[in-house]
DNA sequence: TTACATGTAACTATAATAGTTACAATATGA
DNA sequence: TCATATTGTAACTATTATAGTTACATGTAA
């Protein structure tokens, strides 16, 4: 099992928004170039980046860039943005244990504490990165 | 996405073998009872355990037992044991962008050090809390 | 040696992902 | 106004993983 790369695509767009100012160049088949997928993949990840309110795209209007500066996006956002993981569902618990037996009946909410715990660890660790800190790393990766 | 049910599967096999010590009657058939699954199903995650020296196991012998204490197996292990998620591997990311472009050639390593975090804090939560506070809980529930 | 459990291969149904084709809807410049 | 180019989306495919199931070989012990 693994994240969908709905998650990264959505990332690798937004910075290119970042660093290509440009609105008018940023269209799906130019950030599909960068991506190296299918423009329609991009103006799916796209919508719902729109729907968000992380970027600015118009029908029929070449190009797209950031509602929002850079460092008020943090990576949770974005990952919510693009819907890879449901809320309260990293971890998928067996259904319908056997409610005659005492594991049957009471494992669930236990698992669902636990379970609930890790996954909001993890989103934390999303939520203090901030898409500026994304760039500023690329940008500084390219200058060695 | 979602991971793997085998993972509370797994936990809720462990915590029966804690609460029932009487071996023999813990077979794949009696276990499938509680979680309400397929024998074959438990025979499968049950092979994983054993894999990992978490359970006591043979072919031909009916029945089975914990390995080790209750307080030493911890969720992280029992993850590791049904191998749910693999190394570096929670988060997927779109492979081959494009190396002519500044983002295309620089994200993927900035993108595996956030990954490679929010999956560390996401394992480090599980791996806090061992069985024996699972069981307790289980206990506790039941009982109020 | 019989009975019964475990171990495992092979198959099914289901669901999600990533990619693709096709086309409608929309906006803009000539 | 119309031609053109792009976005938005539906519909389809191939691929992969899960969960469950059947079938049967393997192993143990009474």
């Amino acid at each position: 099992m693994s994240i969908s790369s709905r998650f990264s695509v959505a990332i690798h767009i937004l910075c290119l928004l970042a660093i290509n100012k440009d609105k008018a160049t940023n269209t799906s088949e130019h950030l599909a170039g960068s991506v190296n997928t299918n423009p329609v993949v991009i103006r799916k990840v796209m919508s719902m980046l729109k729907g968000a309110g992380l970027v600015n795209v118009r029908a029929g209007v070449p190009g797209s860039e950031l509602a929002k500066g850079l460092s008020e996006i943090t990576l949770l956002d974005v990952y919510k943005a693009v819907n890879v993981v449901a809320e309260n569902d990293l971890f998928n618990s067996h259904e319908h244990p056997n409610p005659d037996c005492i594991v049957g009946r009471n494992i669930q909410q236990s698992l669902n504490k636990q379970f609930s715990t890790a996954q909001k660890a993890m989103e934390h660790s999303l939520e203090i990165v901030t898409l500026a800190e994304v760039v500023q790393d690329i940008l500084d990766s390219d200058n060695v």
